[in-house]
RNA sequence: GCCUGGGUAGCUCAGUUGGUAGAGCAGCGGACUGAAAAUCCGCGUGUCGGUGGUUCGAAUCCGCCCCCAGGCA
């Protein structure tokens, strides 16, 4: 893509509820730069609420891409979002402003950063048939399968880990390439030089307050309604859409099986669990992006 | 004040005829290449209310004390 020093790429992370998105607004503000988001459920028109979504007074404030630009209905990838985060990228470096990438998604930043194979899209076909054999041989006899296709794919995939299995085997259906080959050739989707990249960092004790209390804020901010809205659609359960924490939760005591505290309650700790999940992938993948509070963000660009 | 039941992990609880304790949830650590808010792997973190006693040995038996919940006054 072309790109100027004057149209730094800046990529924003950390875990939920650790204040992305305010230090997103301020250095856009104080800089002109476009917001580009890389997380994967605020991509979803029909989940503001629930994902923390900047709001419209935001959105319309300054330039925001890629926010609830999808319907639940589909199902977008990191791949997908790769693709549109590249054609953003490129009209933001036309316009020669300065990008911020902000978001908790870690692979998609993995796949800006270090990159992200180039593998033709799986017809369903194949990958309905790839689930299906699972179902029908289980684990054991479906590994031993791709043992003998992909050997080194099987041997990182860990037990039971059926997502990884499947995705596996189905590449090398479809494509007649194991899938660790295609990674193998995997190469940056941006150059090393044209990105700088920080990760926010909130004590623990602290981050489990603000998640507490910002599901109790999304309850009193409309998510019920928001959830009973997605649920009256009646969508495929294994669409990433209803894979969003909370989700399942609010949509159990709308249906009258659990309280709200119970359900408010479990989303808390699915969003805690994530957290956790998100600061040990930033603590690999992004071990030398620098680690700092919200409000020095801009400071840590801008000098 | 008396009677009864109960005090065991962060929470809810289990613990057989005495052999220094274990489940669920929470929590913690980790992996991660097109579902990634996904998927998966690993880990009990404990003055068993306190104190004295019986015993080779006490969460378990006995005494006293403290706390909680009911009941009777």
């Amino acid at each position: 893509m072309s790109r100027s020093p004057a149209s730094p790429i800046w990529l924003v992370a950390g875990p939920t509820a650790s204040g992305k998105s305010t230090a997103a607004l301020a250095l856009a503000r104080g800089t002109g730069g476009e917001i580009v988001n890389a997380d994967s459920m605020q991509l979803y028109a029909d989940l503001g609420v629930l994902t923390a979504r900047p709001s419209a007074t935001d959105v319309a404030a300054l330039p925001h891409h890629l926010f609830g630009i999808a319907d639940a209905g589909e199902a977008w990838s990191v791949g997908s979002w790769l693709a549109a985060a590249l054609e953003v990228l490129a009209a933001i470096a036309a316009r020669g402003a300065p990008a911020i990438v902000v978001g908790g998604t870690g692979l998609y930043f993995r796949a800006l950063t270090v990159g992200l194979a180039e593998i033709p899209p799986i017809p369903a076909s194949v990958r309905a048939a790839a689930q299906g054999d699972y179902d029908r041989q289980g684990e054991a006899a479906f590994r031993a399968r791709l043992a003998e296709v992909d050997p080194d794919a099987e041997a990182r995939i860990a037990p039971a880990d059926r997502q990884r299995l499947t995705r596996a085997m189905e590449v090398f259906e479809a494509t007649g390439r194991p899938l660790s080959h295609w990674q193998a050739a995997t190469r940056p989707a941006l150059p090393a030089d044209a990105w700088s990249g920080v990760v926010l960092a909130v004590p623990r004790a602290d981050l489990h307050a603000r998640i507490d209390a910002r599901l109790e804020a999304m309850v009193a901010g409309g998510a019920l309604a928001e959830v009973a809205a997605l649920v009256e659609r009646r969508l495929d359960p294994a669409l990433p859409a209803m894979k969003a924490l909370g989700v399942a939760s609010f949509a159990r005591h709308l249906a009258g099986e659990i309280t709200l505290a119970e359900a408010l309650a479990h989303a808390q700790a699915e969003t805690r669990r994530y957290a956790k999940r998100q600061i040990t992938w930033f603590g690999r993948q992004a071990a030398d992006w620098p680690r700092l509070e919200a409000d020095a963000v801009t400071r840590a660009f801008t000098a």
